[in-house]
DNA sequence: CCGATCGCCGGTACTCAGTACCCGAGGGTA
DNA sequence: TACCCTCGGGTACTGAGTACCGGCGATCGG
C-alpha cells in the first residue's frame, strides 16, 4: 500500500502541469512521468485525459439521486433544493481544486463541453424526479423540464459567482436564488384549458394600467413582429 | 466548379457511413474515400470529425443574434420568442438530416456532449440579451439567466418531441410552450419603482378576466400558494 | 501566346490519445 | 513448492489531428 495513492498522485501531477504549461501542451506521458507511474496505469485509473479533471462526478451524482429518492411526495420541493445544495457544497469543499478546474474549463473548449455535458446529467435527474412528482403526465412534461432547468441554472449561477471569486458567501446567495426560482413555479395557478387568470404586480392600481392592457390585447398575437 | 460541392459530398458520405457502420467504426479515411477526395480536404473543410455532424451551427447562431439585435426595448420579449422560432425552423427545414443527427447524438456520448455544449451557446446569447434588456444590473442577473434557460429549454423540449417523432405539428406546440414559458416570468414581473405594464396571454378577452384580476389585486400578493 | 501568381487539392510524415495484449512482481493459499 | 490472482509496467497498434510540401488549373498582366 503506497503512502500516497496512485490516483491522487496522478491528479496532483495533472493539475500542476495543466497550470504550468496548459492542457493541450501537456501529454499523458508528462503526467505519468511526474507521478512516477506507467502510462498504462493512467488509462486504467481514468478513462481519458479529460477524466482526470472531473474525478468525483459519479459520487456526486449518486448522492444527489439518493437525496431525491429519500424524499416523500410532500417534501419533494425541499428535496430538490437540498439535493442542489449537496452539489454546491461538494464544489465548495473542493476549494482551490474546483477553482483550478473552472479556469481550465474556461480556456479549453473540449473541457468546457465536457463540463456542460456533465451538468446536463443533473438536469435529467431533476427533470425525471420532478416529472414523476407531478404525476408523469404528458401535459406536465414541459413544466417539469422548465423547473429542472431553472433549479440547475440557479445552482450554476451561484456556483459560478463563487468560482469567479465574486462572492465569499455562496450559500446565502444559494438560498435566495432557490427561493426566487421555486417561487416562479409555485406562486400562481397553472391555467386550465379555459384560459387562466394572470397574476401580476404593479405599484399602480388596475385602472391605471388598464388602457395599456387593452392596447396590448387589441393587437394580433399570432405572429407578432417588432421590425 | 464541381457539380456537387466537395463539402456536400463529404457530409453525405459521412452521414451514410455513420448510419451503416456507426460513428466510431467509421474513419475519416472511409469518409474521404467514399466522397472521392483527399484526407487533407476533409480537415480543411471541417475542423474535426465531429464537426461534419454540426455543419451550419455558425449560420444559425448569427441569424439568432441578428434577430435579437434587430429588436427594440419594447419588443424584446417577442424577439426572444421569434429568435427561438428561427432555431426551430432551421432544424425542421433540415428534415431527415436533423433526425439522423439526433440518432447519432443519442448513441455516441462524445457527440451528445458536443451538441449540448453547442446549445449552451444559445443560452449565453439569450442570457446576455435578456440581461441587457433588464438593465444589466447585478440583481437581475439571475432572473435573466433563468429566463434564458427557460426559453432554450422550451425550444429544446418541442424540438426533441419532433425529432423523436412524437409530434408532426411542432410549431403550434412551440407557440404553446413559449407562451407557458414567457408567462412564468412576465405574469409576476417585479415592478420597477414606477410600476410597469405586464404582457400576458389568455384565451378570453380582457373584460372576461377583469373581475378575476381585480379580485387578485385586492389580495396580498407576496406569498400566494396554490396547494 | 506565355510566364507568373494564386487558390485549391492531394500526399507524406509526424504527434499524441486511446486500446489490446503480454509480462513480471508480489502476496495469499493449499 | 506449486498455484493463482491482482496490480502495475512495457510494447505495439489504430486513428484523429497538424504541418508542410508539391502539383495542377485558372486567371491575369505583358
Amino acid at each position: 500500500m503506497p503512502v500516497t495513492p496512485t490516483r491522487a498522485r496522478l491528479i496532483d501531477a495533472a493539475f500542476a502541469l495543466f497550470e504550468e504549461r496548459g492542457y493541450e501542451q501537456t501529454t499523458v506521458d508528462d503526467i505519468t512521468d511526474r507521478a512516477g507511474v506507467g502510462r498504462t496505469t493512467f488509462f486504467r485509473t481514468f478513462r481519458s485525459k479529460e477524466d482526470v479533471i472531473f474525478p468525483d462526478h459519479d459520487v456526486l451524482r449518486r448522492a444527489i439521486e439518493a437525496r431525491l429518492n429519500g424524499s416523500t411526495h410532500e417534501t419533494a420541493l425541499v428535496a430538490v433544493t437540498e439535493a442542489s445544495r449537496l452539489a454546491l457544497r461538494h464544489y465548495l469543499a473542493e476549494g482551490d481544486l474546483a477553482r483550478a478546474r473552472y479556469r481550465l474549463t474556461r480556456s479549453v473548449p473540449a473541457l468546457r463541453a465536457r463540463e456542460i455535458a456533465g451538468g446536463q446529467q443533473y438536469h435529467r435527474i431533476f427533470r425525471e424526479f420532478i416529472h414523476t412528482w407531478m404525476g408523469g403526465g404528458r401535459e406536465s412534461a414541459l413544466k417539469a423540464e422548465l423547473m429542472a432547468a431553472a433549479v440547475v441554472t440557479a445552482h450554476n449561477h451561484v456556483l459560478r459567482r463563487w468560482l469567479r471569486g465574486q462572492t465569499d458567501h455562496p450559500e446565502p446567495e444559494f438560498d435566495a436564488a432557490m427561493a426566487t426560482t421555486v417561487d416562479l413555479f409555485t406562486a400562481r395557478q397553472s391555467p386550465g384549458p379555459e384560459g387562466g387568470i394572470v397574476v401580476f404586480r404593479t405599484t399602480k392600481d388596475l385602472d391605471t394600467v388598464l388602457p395599456g392592457l387593452r392596447h396590448l390585447l387589441s393587437e394580433p398575437a399570432d405572429t407578432p413582429r417588432d421590425d
